[in-house]
Parts: structure tokens; C-alpha cells; sequence
DNA sequence: CGAATCACCTGATCGC
DNA sequence: TGCGATCAGGTGATTC
């Protein structure tokens, strides 16, 4: 389900929802096989914290208490909601429980979320080795994009959708961005010049800063925490629309597997 | 080493 | 209606 925009949604969702004063009452582990085990400790380290932030990093939440971190990926299918009274479904793998009462759900049909502990002394291993926020145009620009590509020849997209490169970027806005700046998904990343570059780097800041004011996409079951669906949807130009003509120039956008993921492309526009 | 592929899981959808 | 095949917004391990 997640890629920047929506991760983003969901934590100002989360964010307005437990305001300044939650404090976790305690953390009930329904099942804990997800795509890392669930750490044994993680209810203990919790109970009786207040959550003081709820941040983002690349695609992670990370619910900021005193004691320690609640780190959080939704995988494919992650999501936070939450659950009054009788309101328990199949996935919920998760509850944490508010001193004020309230409940908060992680549900995730495909467990290949992450429920996590991190601290600023012993950062979890997922958040190592991250690339720059895109959003953040001290540490993503053109001239970072050019290092990160030169000498690869593995496809542009793929090259965008690795987690080192740029952060938050995932199949759908990688197929967008690349329409945007009129650059073909194969393309070898090496074989951009700082000109492409330079218009791949507006195209993503672009398109993920219009999903998260546009609350992210939903497709199939994303709601973001408060229950509300984002409609980035309709503003797709190129992802889920094989077949269909380019609003561009009405020629007709193709599909393609790269690097294992659909990736639809107008072959007039984008080279 | 980089790059492509597989594996992890469930659920929705599509063609027969 | 039922059923198998296929696909899905991610990422880490394995293979080439």
C-alpha cells in the first residue's frame, strides 16, 4: 500500500489523533510472525510511555517515547486505525492501548510489515543505510542523483526505487515521476545526463509533495489513521493505465516488467 | 560487485 | 458458483 505519501498521511493522521498527551497504558502482541519477529520485550519497553512525536523516516513511523522508539513499516499492507470497543479484526497483530482508553490497531493481512524497538544510541538496522529525503532539497538534488547513478546500468526506475538512492519511492510514484520528466522506466541510470536528472529530481519532489496534499492514493483498502481516503488516484497519468492513451499525446502507454515490477510508460513522451 | 530473480503472505480479480 | 492462475503500493535473501 505505501510508499512516501501514504506513510506521510498516516503519521499526520496519527499525529492529530494521540496529539501531546498520549501515554501507552500497555502493548498486547496478538501474534508476532511478521516479516521480522515482533521483539518478546517490545510491550514491556513500551508500557507506560508517552508518545512526545510521531516521525517519519523514508518509509518508517517511528513513535518517539522517552525510553526508547516504536519503529514501524506497513509493508504492502499495514495500517493503523483506531479501534473502539468490539472493533477486532482478522490481522490485527497489534494494540496498543492508551492511558486515556482509547486503541490504537496495526493490522497487516500480508505480515511483511515491521514492528520494531530503535534508540538514537542503537538505531534499528533498517534505518541504516537509507538514502536522502527527497523532500529535502539540501541532501536530494540533481547533483546527488547524478553520483548515485553514474556507472550503473540497471534501469532508471530501479534505480529510484532502491532505498540507498532516494528514500519513499516505491512503483507507483517511480512510474509517475518518469512520466513527468519524460524519461523511459529502461533506461539505463547511467546514461542520464544532469539535465534528465535534473527534471527526475523536480518530477519526484513534485509528485510526492501533490500525493501528500492530496492525503496519498487509494487504491484497494489504504485509508490513512483518521479513516479517510487520499485521492492521488485520479491524478494518475502512467501507473494502471496500460493500454490507455497518454494524456500527453493520446499515444498508447505500455507496460513492461522491470526489475519485477509493472511499469506502464507513454513511448512518445518518455525517452 | 551489481543486477535480476525469488521468497515472504493474504486477498482481490479475472478467465474459464 | 467455483476454481486456479495471476497480480498487488515492499524489501531482504539468493542467484547469476
Amino acid at each position: 500500500m505505501p510508499e512516501l505519501p501514504e506513510v506521510e498521511t498516516v503519521r499526520r493522521g496519527l499525529e492529530t489523533l494521540l496529539g501531546r498527551s498520549a501515554v501507552i497504558d500497555h502493548v498486547e502482541l496478538r501474534r508476532r510472525d511478521l516479516r521480522a519477529p515482533i521483539p518478546r520485550d517490545l510491550p514491556r519497553r513500551l508500557a507506560g510511555q508517552p508518545i512526545i512525536a510521531v516521525r517519519r523516516r523514508a518509509k518508517y513511523l517511528i513513535f518517539d517515547t522517552p525510553a526508547v522508539g516504536l519503529l514501524c513499516h506497513l509493508g504492502m499492507t499495514g495500517t493503523w486505525r483506531l479501534a473502539p470497543p468490539g472493533d477486532e479484526r482478522t490481522h490485527d497483530h497489534c494494540y496498543v492501548h492508551l492511558a486515556d482508553g482509547r486503541r490504537l490497531a496495526f493490522r497487516d493481512p500480508r505480515r511483511f510489515g515491521l514492528l520494531a524497538l530503535t534508540t538514537a544510541a542503537r538505531p534499528h538496522a533498517a534505518l541504516t543505510g537509507l538514502g536522502p529525503e527527497p523532500l529535502d532539497a539540501a541532501v536530494f538534488h540533481a547533483d546527488a542523483l547524478l553520483a548515485a547513478c553514474r556507472g550503473r546500468r540497471a534501469a532508471t526506475k530501479a534505480v529510484i526505487m532502491d532505498q540507498a538512492v532516494v528514500v519513499g519511492v516505491g512503483n507507483i510514484y517511480a512510474a509517475e515521476a518518469l512520466f513527468r520528466a519524460g524519461i523511459r522506466p529502461a533506461r539505463p541510470a547511467g546514461r542520464l545526463g544532469r539535465d534528465r536528472c535534473e527534471r527526475l529530481v523536480g518530477a519526484i519532489r513534485s509528485v510526492l509533495a501533490k500525493a501528500i496534499a492530496a492525503g496519498g492514493s487509494t487504491i484497494s483498502d489504504f485509508r490513512q489513521a483518521g479513516g479517510d481516503g487520499g485521492y492521488f488516484q485520479h491524478e494518475f497519468q502512467v501507473y494502471d493505465r496500460d493500454g490507455q492513451p497518454c494524456l500527453a499525446c493520446r499515444a498508447t502507454l505500455r507496460q513492461r516488467r522491470i526489475a519485477g515490477r509493472s511499469s506502464v510508460y507513454c513511448p512518445g513522451c518518455q525517452r
